[in-house]
DNA sequence: CTTCCACAGGAAGGTCTGGCGG
DNA sequence: CCGCCAGACCTTCCTGTGGAAG
């Protein structure tokens, strides 16, 4: 905590904060959507898609491609730096080459898909292909047609392409080249999901997986070379201690070697340190920021939950607290959440489900890492799970709070009966 | 050693929804 | 538009079990 003094904070807020505010000197740098100049470790890939690529300069078709790796090993980024390359080459050598990308968790539908990449070769008299309304053949011939008349050679970038609803979409994709009469399309695919494939309609298999690269995850000496890159540009000098770096790529290679991970972590250890006033960061913050970050995913994870899970989640923290309260252990077990969450459904009103099923949602409440519950026998006293909450059970209750229906029941006391053990 | 608690967790079947082919 | 089927979600019924107590 800061000592403010009351003059200084009533004076010129905003102006002590500016000139106050320290570590910063480039913030994009450090978001995972920023464009470094040179792409660390990851040159053979890089090689290996340009080579994949460069028949487009010479007004070929290049080969489809399938691109894998788990979350943070590049591939974005290196697919948009090689289009960004392909495209300067293609402007100094005159060839036409359209590079197109498009985020299939957001254009999802084979109708989106193709208005999308209809509308980047929009010009001033060819119409604009309305979000809905047209036949999607209709859209697809218009497609066509704007391509030809365009002409050269098109490589379109599937990101996330596993999140496309139905093989339709792909498939139409797949097969453009043999409706097109003067362009070329080439199609560039990008799954984290290694299994992707396995479910796909062979024929889109075979024609789009020409070429198939994987990503391997970076180790964590990559991963230093990385965050250095992005420090050098994004934070004042000698911000920071030696070890942050080092502690950052470590956590994040244990992970998955997941480069956008290292660099939250570090922006967020950055952003802490920050908010503290501290002009320098420690490996204190790298560990608040790991601490924040998984806090922010059980949040995330809770507010989805459907209902019951809510519930039976409140019925496990209001046990737990009231255990802590009686100075007793925190052990909670299956069969006490389970009167508790009875009891909430006849407050709520809702139809409570069987033991067997609450058992189920638990160890689901423990697989999604919001409590620990482990089996353990007491004997005499019965097999049971040992249940606990993970620490942040008072930022839970004011998300579950967010819901009108617990608003009045995270305050509900357990019923008067103290068991004595 | 046996007993026996308080569940774990497997199996099978019911109900409901939503997509899909005819 | 309708019937069908898969899959999510639950229930019912069941057998299995680690270890303190006796």
């Amino acid at each position: 905590m800061r000592n403010f003094s009351r003059n200084a904070v009533n004076s010129d807020i905003f102006g002590r904060l500016l000139k106050s505010e320290g570590l910063f000197l480039d913030r994009e740098a450090m978001r995972p959507t920023y464009m470094p100049e040179i792409l660390l470790h990851r040159s053979n890939e890089i090689n290996d898609i340009a080579s994949v690529m460069v028949p487009a300069l010479r007004g070929e078709t290049p080969s489809n491609v399938f691109i894998y790796g788990k979350t943070g090993t590049g591939k974005t980024a290196v697919t948009k730096y090689v289009g960004k390359k392909l495209l300067k080459k293609s402007r100094e050598t005159g060839k036409r080459i359209n590079y197109i990308y498009v985020n299939c968790e957001i254009v999802d539908t084979q109708y989106r898909l193709l208005q999308n990449i209809a509308n980047h070769f929009i010009n001033e008299w060819s119409e604009r292909i309305p979000f809905t309304g047209w036949p999607t053949d209709e859209v697809y011939s218009k497609l066509i047609q704007m391509m030809d008349k365009n002409g050269g050679v098109s490589v379109i970038i599937l990101d996330e392409v596993d999140k496309i609803k139905g093989d339709e979409a792909l498939y139409s994709l797949s097969r453009i080249n043999n409706d097109l009469k003067k362009a070329k399309v080439s199609i560039v695919g990008i799954s984290n999901d290694l299994k992707f494939t396995e479910f796909l309609d062979p024929r889109v298999k075979s024609s789009l997986g020409e070429e198939n690269m994987i990503f391997p995850p970076y180790d964590a000496r990559e991963l230093q070379d990385i965050l250095k890159q992005r420090v050098d540009i994004a934070l004042k000098p000698s911000s920071m201690d030696d070890e942050v770096i080092p502690l950052c790529s470590a956590l994040a290679a244990q992970e998955h070697g997941d480069a956008r991970r290292a660099l939250d972590l570090l922006r967020i250890s950055a952003e802490l340190a920050e908010r503290n006033g501290v002009h320098k960061i420690t490996k204190k913050f790298v560990r608040l920021a790991q601490n924040k970050i998984e806090i922010d995913r059980i949040l995330e994870v809770v507010r989805t939950l459907p209902a019951q899970s809510k519930t039976i989640l409140l019925a496990i923290i209001l046990q737990e607290k009231q255990n802590k309260k009686a100075g007793m252990a925190g052990v909670i077990t299956t069969g006490e959440v389970y009167e508790i969450y009875k009891d909430l459904c006849k407050k709520t009103r809702t139809d409570s489900l069987t033991q067997r099923r609450v058992a189920d949602l638990i160890s689901e409440l423990d697989m999604l890492g919001i409590i620990t519950a482990r089996v353990i026998s007491k004997g005499r006293y019965g097999r049971t799970r040992e249940i606990k909450t993970s620490s942040s059970s008072d930022e839970i209750i004011n998300v579950l709070k967010e819901d009108d229906v617990f608003k009045e029941l995270t305050n509900y006391k357990i019923r008067g009966q103290t068991r004595l053990v």
